[in-house]
DNA sequence: TTGCCTTTTGCATATTTATGCATTATTTTT
DNA sequence: AAAAATAATGCATAAATATGCAAAAGGCAA
């Protein structure tokens, strides 16, 4: 349960350095005061959609697809997330407030982020509808979610 | 030393279809008349700069960056292929000639192959010279040249 | 709260992938 | 052509990663 903390810091060790093996990574987690073990970790970066890429020069490095964006992508997001006011659960689905105008193109990012726990996404002028996957718990959605949008959590409100 | 053979066959099967364990991979191959050890694979995987990512839905799978390319600059690869006239090596240099005016979108092309065996490319009106890295060989630069750019073997002339 | 259900986690281990070393093939040099 | 250097490959095994299972931790409803 200290998972929702640790995959942000996951994301952002992965961002700012370069780590060769899950036990690299363990180490610096365990620097920043996270500790759990190798097996939690593999199924975190699965869950990330970390992927493991040759580094050119012999070796491997884990890589956090997020990096492989543009910086103009990476503004978007910060972009995104502001204009972001509220999100609301409904009857096993999201629906996300924006202020108005915005809706639109914070759908296609969540759309576009490529995460299978999200069936689709309607989207009206200041409103999104999430539609999430059969089978996706809460639970899961919103660590998607936080995946997805990181901080938006605290935004949320139960219906 | 079917390695050559081998390549270009790994990366047809990585575009075709959904691989997702080195041995699969070698069962794949063995049908296409193609034999080594999952030892040889994990070597070429590594060459070829083939990553495994997660599928989404709790696999992972092999996949080529080129896969991740859009379709505009796969199409992008053919245009240069047709576009290059021949190939001449040159004290250990590679003088790559195109129909004129195209050489530097070429040069583009092979320095954002983002290959580690090529230093950099200086180019001309119809003419690029291919500077390799210190250290490498002709044969791995004909192979990374495979790699970049397939079926210009054929085109290549010994100087 | 109590009991029930879901999620997270670790442990031990299976599975998968990488690699040191020796061998053979290939290329380059003399 | 012979010798020397480099590259490719397999074998055996090390190293890294994934996962079944059971235990613990929440979460939720009555």
């Amino acid at each position: 349960m200290q998972k929702a903390k640790r995959l942000p810091v996951i994301e952002k060790i992965l961002t700012e350095t370069f780590i060769s093996s899950q036990d690299e990574l363990l180490r610096k987690l365990k620097a920043k005061g996270i500790s759990c073990t190798q097996a939690t970790l593999s199924r975190d970066l699965r869950q990330l959609g970390v992927s493991r890429v040759p580094d050119g020069s012999g070796g491997y490095r884990y890589s956090l697809v997020e990096k492989n964006t543009s910086p103009a992508e990476r503004e978007t997001k910060l972009h995104i997330i502001s204009v972001i006011s509220e999100i609301v659960e409904a009857k096993g689905l999201l629906l996300v407030k924006t202020i108005p105008g915005n809706a639109n193109a914070t759908a296609f990012y969540i759309d576009n982020a490529g995460r299978n726990e999200i069936a689709g996404t309607v989207a009206g002028d200041d409103t999104i509808l999430v539609i999430p996957r059969d089978g996706i718990s809460r639970k899961q959605l919103h660590t998607c979610l936080e995946i997805i949008l990181p901080g938006l959590h605290e935004r949320l409100k139960k219906s």
